[in-house]
DNA sequence: TGGCTTTTTTGACGAATCGTCATATTATTA
DNA sequence: TAATAATATGACGATTCGTCAAAAAAGCCA
């Protein structure tokens, strides 16, 4: 009796595994044949070929394309969340830190400029409209992790004295600002719009200087002045993202 | 002679007109039906059927749906330089024109948040993907115009003394960094996110917030910390926005 | 005015894709 | 092994796109 029950929870666990297994390899075949050929040329037919099971089984699994795409952000999001947290982890200064969330962020969209895609392709109203409460709210969950994550960083500086007291009630304020000019730089950077052709600096260069400004406009303890703003860079991203550094340094050497 | 020839050229130019005004009656229609009922209500049958023509005609006017959707966005985009010409005719500091601009931006979008999405549609892969070299060309210009008028007051800045010298290699990154805030956080604030619910203050109030503190950190006097914001953001707004004040007060009290 | 030419409009059509669902297939259980 | 449950399939209807041959309208000339 208990041997049969083990069977089943085993049996019915393997079956679960290989849902699950499948989950993901339709994510991945999805974000591959997004990256390789655009988002028009992703079907869920052609999913459904290349990893050769038929239509209805991708609707088994996702209720919608919008649904798949909408899940494929959300992976991106846990990545991000990942990046968050080590830069949460820091052991510096709590400007160093919040600086740390803003490196991981270009980074990782450097590093995965097709998951800003996405990110941005959820965004979209045609999109948006066809997805159910259920996965919005699954998303907006997971964006409420990233700015918990980001708040409690400005909170602990003015804890600790490194923001001034009376800037308390700007902590959300401080938060959107960071979260809105990286956000911006990236979905500008990956637009059409030739930012080089036109005179502006790498993206990650102008980020770094105008989040520099921007809290020593807050007066975030120690200044930008105080210290070489490029070696305190160079210090955090090699603490922080030593592999999103090789794997981007491997992916500028290959183009 | 003369005669014939005069009749000929306002008869053509009568066509011309025609085909203008009905060119602007099949946006006004798109536009009208991509806020009444949303994107993916808006089809060109739809559109046809209310101006009482057929399809092949709309067809005539625009190659595709993306073809129409990205003239409406480039409308927006006319509109938008309109109010940044205002602002840099603005005839206080250097710091308040740049100002201006970012205040002329918030209130544009909070008085037709209908357009940032536009904006942001056209901004979505799906749709580039489709869209014709020209057209993107087209909306390039008009974005580079908006580029242009912005990095003149910078530079006007570096000019006068009211921005240091050494910020003159910086001119297209302080440019970079009022345009991905306000771009950014205009996207923030028109997608699903509660930004109320989780705390934030209202999009306007944080992007003054924020622009002044991000031009202090520049030292670009001068610094808001000698007068008070929330006047200057009054003074500016009432000498160069007061048409858009009013439309917006009307909406906000209806609502 | 009447007839010829050019321009414009029309809507039926083929193609692509979505999402569904009755049926077929496979796995599980007794 | 046979009955039952779970899963997979792909044909199907629906929607929308964009095209194009034919129809209608406008322009022109004698």
């Amino acid at each position: 009796m208990s041997i049969a029950k083990d069977v089943l929870t085993t049996t019915l666990s393997r079956k679960q595994r290989e849902i699950r297994e499948r989950e993901q390899l339709i994510l991945d075949t999805a974000q591959a044949l997004l990256h390789q050929h655009g988002y028009n040329y992703l079907t869920m037919e052609r999913v459904a070929e290349t990893i050769e099971y038929s239509k209805g089984t991708i609707y088994n699994h996702f209720t919608s394309k919008e649904d798949l795409i909408c899940s494929l952000c959300c992976r991106c999001i846990s990545n991000l969340i990942e990046i968050f947290e080590r830069a949460c982890k820091y052991s510096g200064s709590t400007r160093e830190r919040y600086s740390a969330i803003g490196i991981g962020y270009s980074l990782y969209h450097q590093l995965h400029p097709m998951d800003s895609q996405n990110i941005q392709t959820v965004k979209n109203n045609a999109v948006r409209e066809k997805l159910s409460v259920e996965k919005l709210a699954e998303m907006e969950a997971l964006e409420f992790e990233i700015i918990q994550l980001t708040q409690s960083i400005v909170q602990q500086a003015i804890e600790c004295g490194d923001l001034e007291k009376k800037y308390e009630k700007d902590i959300s304020t401080i938060v959107f600002g960071l979260w809105s000019m990286h956000y911006g730089a990236l979905l500008l950077n990956q637009s059409d719009i030739p930012l080089n052709e036109l005179g502006f600096n790498p993206v990650v260069t102008m980020l770094w200087k105008n989040t520099n400004c921007f809290l020593d406009g807050y007066q975030w303890q120690p200044l930008s002045t105080v210290s070489d703003p490029n070696k305190l860079f160079d210090k955090i991203s090699s603490a922080l993202f030593q592999d999103e550094l090789k794997k981007l340094k491997k992916c500028t050497n290959n183009t």
